[in-house]
DNA sequence: AAATTAATGGCAAACGTTTACAAAATATGG
DNA sequence: CCATATTTTGTAAACGTTTGCCATTAATTT
């Protein structure tokens, strides 16, 4: 790659049309694989483009056709205060890949206080983005807003029914109830599930799935082992366990079940052998941690796959057309969780 | 805050202009608060402005002024594979900095294969961005293209002596030292440094330092207790501990900290009891685990703001002045270094 | 009151593209 | 070989700003 001298005048159509002889709209034509051009012109042309090292001046074309090439990321400012990095991965797949379409990702975190001044993010107001993608559940009010955003907006990870915002979402309901299914299967009946359950609409989703897992094995739910915190939307590092300790926790996260894990092995309890943990995300943790957790992946390479079309795609025909694109989870076993059963088996056999 | 209605057409200087009727260059000397405007013109424009909902087209403006108000932040790929998210803390202090001088930042992770291959970032070529910074050490030659770049450029938390581009970092010289002597005050003669040498200057850095203060305290250096690993510039998660264990470790990083702390209690050592840890970063991670980890914190904080004022500055005036910025850390104490002198009063009283 | 200076405002061009349309060149058909 | 259709190339205007310079008006000095 050749380094451009810093007092060269930027090259720009118009230099290669003076070098060329032809005017600088043929260039143009040429370059972006329009008709209207000889095939042998447009070689010529853009052996000439790549002899001169041109690259487009993308904000004069942006000036013309009112696009930036530049797709906003924006993340709600709690999630960077964890210490997991998901989203960090997750912003990070998003942006390759739209690089690769030749957009540009450019992340926001927004501010709480934006938040709930209902401020719109920066770059949004100042004609820095074509379309937006808000990775995580916000301030109601807020959300509302973009109800009538004048570019495509997408939720991304979750949704709001009372919201006409397209979203890509994991099917929470199903992995949830996939999950849970998993420890029946395994022989547990006194299953708790950890998550605040009036925060946003995966961990609403995934409860309910939960939910339904045990009405469908007629296992009656016990209330005390549904340990949410409603004001505390964050990381619940500080729930209190059951009175009763169950055979296994189904948790709303990898590093909830990692807290859990060490508060368990704190108090002397064995994990998988005296209680079974399940999890979602399949993060780093769900490896790092002292026992490896089964926990559910929910197919971020797909999920952003999905998004990043969804988002093109409404950027060439902006129809209104409200539209909710699930994705399924899947299960990555590991060692965190028993079968009752296999024990049973052992004992009568 | 009123949402614009898709269909109305962008207010610009024009309608402004329009709507009181002068010219809209007036509008702009009076929006960008330039001189020759009146007072009280000034005023009405201003008042005008908010009313109407305006806001700059900065493609516009940056079309006649050649500058985006983007500033890029590139950060490599490895950086975003470790379980932390440190960079990710990192960035967002950055971006929120650079956003109320009504900058955006642009993060674009560096691709293995772009830094092998030479590639410049796209937002580069691209002319998306005013001025880069690069967030971690990387491959020479590619950090080399750079020296000519046609636009400010500045290492962040690295630097390199052949290379002539400005840097802000931690002198990590300093508080390797400082660590070590902590230690060594605390009676440690026997300490061990984990941290792949290697790779980047802020461990030889840190190394040196840990090295300096030994020397000056007359201890002699143990070569087996230097854990480095030439091959794997990753976490060094499989690192093999000293045959001879020493009283004390100076791990270069939290997680490498965290590691080690799980892998000696699986040993049965007890910490800071047997063996006392120091780390750096000062992340979460110190925090999190079992016992709280005595770090060094690199003011972050501090390092973003000079990072951030230093950009912004080579923005106005880019005259190539080589400069390079450190920072003082300073030590965080918490619970995993032992008083070995304390114990010996203890024991002498 | 005339002459000079200072303050305020406006005109036109420019940044590098794209777009609609006109013009020129070439090909096609009878 | 001329008329027409088709392909290829060019012209001019536009996107929303800023900038240099000119015009007008007001303020100040003689």
């Amino acid at each position: 790659m050749v380094m451009a001298n810093p007092k060269d005048k930027r090259v720009s159509l118009t230099t290669i049309a003076e070098s060329i002889g032809v005017s600088k709209v043929t260039i143009s034509k040429a370059l972006n694989d329009k008709e209207g051009v000889s095939d042998e012109l447009r070689k010529e042309i853009k052996a000439k483009a790549k002899e001169l090292n041109y690259h487009i001046n993308v904000i004069a074309k942006g000036l013309k056709t009112n696009q930036t090439y530049n797709i906003g990321i924006l993340i709600p400012e709690r999630f960077v205060q964890t210490s997991n990095n998901y989203y960090f991965e997750l912003y990070t797949k998003m942006a390759k890949k739209f690089n690769e379409l030749n957009y540009t990702a450019v992340m926001e975190i927004l501010e709480a206080k934006s938040e709930e001044n209902l401020e719109f993010p920066k770059m949004y107001n100042h004609g820095k983005i074509d379309a937006l993608i808000i990775m995580g559940q916000c301030n109601k009010d807020y959300l509302k807003l973009f109800c009538l955003a004048k570019m495509p907006v997408i939720f991304f990870d979750f949704y709001d029914s009372e919201i006409q915002v397209d979203s890509i979402i994991v099917d929470n309901y199903y992995s949830g109830t996939d999950i849970t299914k998993l420890l029946i299967k395994n022989g547990h009946k006194d299953i708790a599930f950890i998550g605040n359950i009036y925060s946003t609409s995966s961990i609403r989703d995934r409860f309910l799935g939960y939910y339904r897992a045990l009405l469908e094995a007629n296992i009656e739910i016990n209330y005390d082992y549904v340990i949410s915190d409603r004001d505390n939307l964050g990381n619940l590092h500080e729930f209190e366990l059951p009175k009763n300790m169950p055979t296994a926790f189904v948790c709303n996260n990898d590093q909830l079940a990692y807290n859990l894990l060490n508060r368990l092995i704190e108090k002397g309890y064995k994990v998988p052998e005296d209680v079974s943990i399940v999890t979602f995300d399949n993060t780093i943790y769900s490896e790092l941690s002292s026992v490896k957790l089964t926990s559910v992946d929910n197919n971020d390479d797909e999920l952003v796959a999905i998004a990043v079309k969804a988002i093109i795609k409404k950027l060439s025909k902006p129809e209104k057309v409200y539209d909710r694109i699930l994705v399924k989870a899947r299960i990555v076993e590991r060692d965190s969780v028993k079968d009752l059963k296999g024990e049973i088996y052992e004992i009568s056999s």
